[in-house]
DNA sequence: TCAATCCGTATC
DNA sequence: ATACGGATTGAC
């Protein structure tokens, strides 16, 4: 009966759009990630493949589909040949191109990152894929491929240094211990939750192969590079590393020296214990991860491109993000100094979308072995991905602000997961991440010996201890503890440039007389107070004292207001202090990359100092200000980031290269600075944090929203055993704030119960929404 | 008994 | 969002 109206019903009327399409006779089934933002649609879709859609219709193509009535776009995952799906099934509307431009690690990337961060698929490709430009992929950019063999081997004369470090405990750590217990993992493609069967892309098993035009290698098929077991599971391993060694590398054989100083005596990655070692096994294609802990001083554009030129030489591709564009532009020149041109890319936001999509492109279509670029790169697709690198991983510039919100860390973190590649996590600093991937035995740091770092050392001296004031005759209105001043003078006699970090303006304002407007100086240090906290106590933003009973030394009063005391203005004392020497300043608006070797005085806030010629024959730190605001839980290690990074573009002491850190010697970052030992803080930091209970110890997770909504969503949620509950605060636009948090290995069972949560919450159509971050960027 | 309407739910 | 199915309602 039922049949009898339904078959005229669909024959009869003119309802028919277009005229009866048949399916493709081979794998008519198209699964498609459907570009919805609701967590409950957040499953791949099938659709029928129309016959004259077949061969267009390949994995990773734009397609639009009908779905829930409206015409969205969405990418094909996979080719099927059958669906699972009971109901009838519709026709992919069109392919919108025949690129593929989403690549199938890319987009099991992509599920394994979603899933992680409690997010929806459709959410991080729009991360992970820049917008189509039709102009630019129609322009056949037919750039043929270069060999990979014309690379010349930096290490191929080295002979390869002991690693006399014992090994401890080798026991083959599981993978997924590093990035995220729990996570992806072993299994490999398919994933937790709403993956789907199989994962979304799995059925592109031959999809590996299409990646090795050129650079393909024999027995690789699968992106495995288990034949070491030891090494490819438990990191770069010291005893293993040192048999690798002059065992007649690959093709070490064929390749050039390369000119200059060679590694053996100290230079390039020779000054760290396992850095040739390291090198070595990228240039042999082995999954080996490490954390490296940057020189003072050290050119590390320069030892990340030889890392990624020894990735490609042994044919493997090479992902690298950066935390800005200043940054990137070094390594880009690093990179084309060591490659040569155009086997590599850049990828920032600064240049336009024809550009940006031009060189995602040149990727995407496995023209260069090589990208790098700031956090958007994360996501770029390479051939037979050798090495990820992340530079100066606590920057916060590595968070995205969009969601899922992920951090380029942790994505290429599992994607070297994932893709079994190796991996480097690098700085001048240690984060607490980063240490924990040392002590759960993902990876191995790459430091130097202490007799290497006290080459390179600049000295470093405290002056908290040290309240007496600068008193030149001169100079009346200089204000700098008298080390400082006296570091400073000394360097520009010395006939070097002197760096001044201050503090970004607009974090905390220092404040002025309300009377007379005179600045607020503490009395012990002059450095500026500030009105910290709720308590109206003002601190000394450098010292970090509290002048409980201040009164303005101009005129007597006592009460006193905000004001701000930028770059701007520490340069104008400075330019006094030191009359006749020219004084520059990099900030926000205008950045400065490099600076000549002459005397100069160089202000600049944190992120913002360039590199001198040379290097800085003194460098002052006056923003340690930013240890004693206690509001973020990264404080303590974000000033010890800027400090070494700052620090780091000294002259070594050997050539008078001083720094003066105007805190208390006695605080433990101060002390870690002194003794230039950031692996030292951050086996302290995470300790702390394991005490407390804060992440990367723990996992965390926040819920921002109405107080409703962040209700609603609580009821909604299935916590795993064992979660705790903090708050809810009250947040910005009086929103709330609440805090969850589980030990690491419940960490994926977090994010999927915050998924699914959100999925019932918006299948309810509940409007208001919550915003959910797993590792919120900033915690306090 | 049928059509109009409402509500909930799936969206291929 | 929109479309559809099933339930509900109200008029014949």
């Amino acid at each position: 009966m039922a049949a009898g109206k339904t078959v005229p019903a669909r024959a009869a009327p003119a309802k028919s759009k277009r005229p009866d399409r048949e399916p493709a006779t081979r794998l008519p089934v198209a699964r498609v990630s459907v570009d919805v933002p609701l967590p409950h649609l957040d499953r791949p879709f099938d659709y029928l493949v129309a016959a004259a859609d077949d061969e267009a219709a390949q994995p990773g193509v734009r397609v639009k589909v009908r779905f829930a009535g409206q015409l969205v776009s969405g990418f094909l995952l996979e080719r099927a040949e059958s669906s699972p799906h009971g109901g009838k099934l519709a026709f992919l509307d069109k392919v919108v191109s025949s690129e593929r431009i989403l690549d199938p690690d890319v987009a099991r990337l992509a599920r394994a990152v979603a899933d992680r961060y409690a997010g929806n698929l459709s959410d991080v490709l729009r991360l992970a894929v820049p917008p189509r430009h039709a102009r630019v992929e129609s322009q056949a950019t037919a750039d043929p491929e270069r060999p990979a063999a014309d690379i010349p081997d930096p290490l191929a004369d080295v002979p390869i240094a002991p690693t006399p470090t014992p090994n401890p405990a080798d026991a083959d750590h599981p993978p997924q211990c590093a990035p995220d217990q729990g996570d992806p993992g072993a299994a490999g493609v398919g994933g937790p939750a709403p993956a789907g069967a199989g994962g979304p892309v799995s059925g592109g098993g031959g999809a590996d192969g299409s990646a090795s035009g050129g650079v393909g290698r024999a027995g690789l098929g699968s992106g495995r590079v288990d034949d070491r077991d030891g090494l490819a599971s438990g990191g770069l391993g010291q005893g293993d590393l040192g048999s690798v060694g002059d065992g007649g590398g690959l093709d070490a054989g064929g390749a050039e020296p390369v000119g200059g100083a060679g590694l053996a005596d100290g230079h390039g990655w020779g000054a760290y214990r396992a850095g040739p070692a390291y090198l070595r096994a990228l240039a042999e294609g082995r999954a080996v991860r490490a954390v490296w802990s940057a020189l003072p001083g050290e050119d590390w554009a320069a030892r990340i491109a030889e890392a990624a030129a020894a990735t490609v030489r042994a044919g493997r591709g090479v992902v690298v993000v950066v935390p800005d564009a200043r940054d990137l532009e070094r390594l880009d020149r690093a990179l084309t100094g060591v490659l040569g041109a155009g086997r590599h890319v850049a990828l920032n936001a600064a240049a336009g979308p024809a550009e940006r999509y031009r060189r995602f492109l040149a990727a995407s279509r496995h023209r260069v072995p090589v990208v790098v670029g700031t956090r958007a790169a994360m996501f770029a697709p390479v051939a037979e991905l050798g090495l990820v690198v992340i530079w100066d991983d606590g920057d916060d510039l590595h968070a995205e602000p969009r969601a899922p919100y992920p951090h380029a860390r942790d994505v290429l973190l599992t994607r070297a997961q994932l893709t079994d590649c190796a991996a480097l996590v690098a700085g001048f600093a240690r984060t607490g991440e980063g240490q924990l991937l040392i002590e759960a035995g993902w990876a191995r740091e790459i430091v130097a010996d202490r007799a290497t770092l006290r080459a390179r050392m600049p000295a470093i001296s405290p002056t908290g201890d040290d309240p007496q004031l600068a008193r030149d005759p001169g100079a009346a209105t200089a204000r700098l503890p008298s080390l400082a001043w006296q570091a400073a003078r000394q360097a520009l006699q010395a006939g070097a440039p002197v760096l001044v970090q201050v503090p970004r303006r607009g974090y905390l304002p220092s404040v002025a007389c309300a009377e007379c407007r005179t600045p607020a100086r503490c009395p012990h240090c002059s450095g500026p107070l500030g009105l910290a906290g709720a308590r109206d106590v003002p601190t000394c933003h450098w010292c970090g004292r509290a002048a409980a009973d201040y009164a303005c030394p101009a005129c007597g009063a006592r009460r006193l207001r905000a004001s701000v005391t930028g770059a701007r203005r520490t340069a104008e004392e400075l330019g006094r202090a030191f009359p006749g020497v020219p004084v520059r300043t990099s900030g926000r608006d205008e950045i400065l990359d490099t600076v000549g070797g002459e005397p100069a005085l160089v202000v600049a806030t944190p992120g913002a100092e360039p590199v001198a010629a040379g290097g800085f024959g003194a460098v002052l730190l006056l923003d340690s200000w930013a240890l004693l605001s206690r509001s973020d839980l990264r404080a303590a290690e974000e000033t010890m980031r800027r400090w070494l990074s700052a620090a780091a573009l000294a002259r070594p002491h050997g050539r008078g290269g001083r720094v003066i850190v105007v805190a208390d010697g006695s605080l433990a970052p101060v002390q870690a600075l002194l003794r230039w030992d950031p692996g030292w803080f951050a086996a302290r930091e995470l300790a702390e944090r394991r005490e407390l209970g804060f992440p990367p110890a723990a996992r965390m997770a926040s819920l921002t929203g109405r107080s409703e909504a962040v209700a609603e969503m609580l009821d909604a949620l299935r916590l795993p055993d064992g979660a705790e509950v903090l708050g809810p605060v009250p947040a910005q636009d009086d929103q709330e704030r609440m805090l969850l948090r589980v030990s690491r290995s419940k960490a994926a069972d977090l994010a999927q119960a915050l998924h699914q949560a959100a999925a019932s919450r918006s299948a309810k159509k509940a409007t208001l929404p919550v915003r959910i971050q797993v590792d919120p960027a900033d915690l306090f």
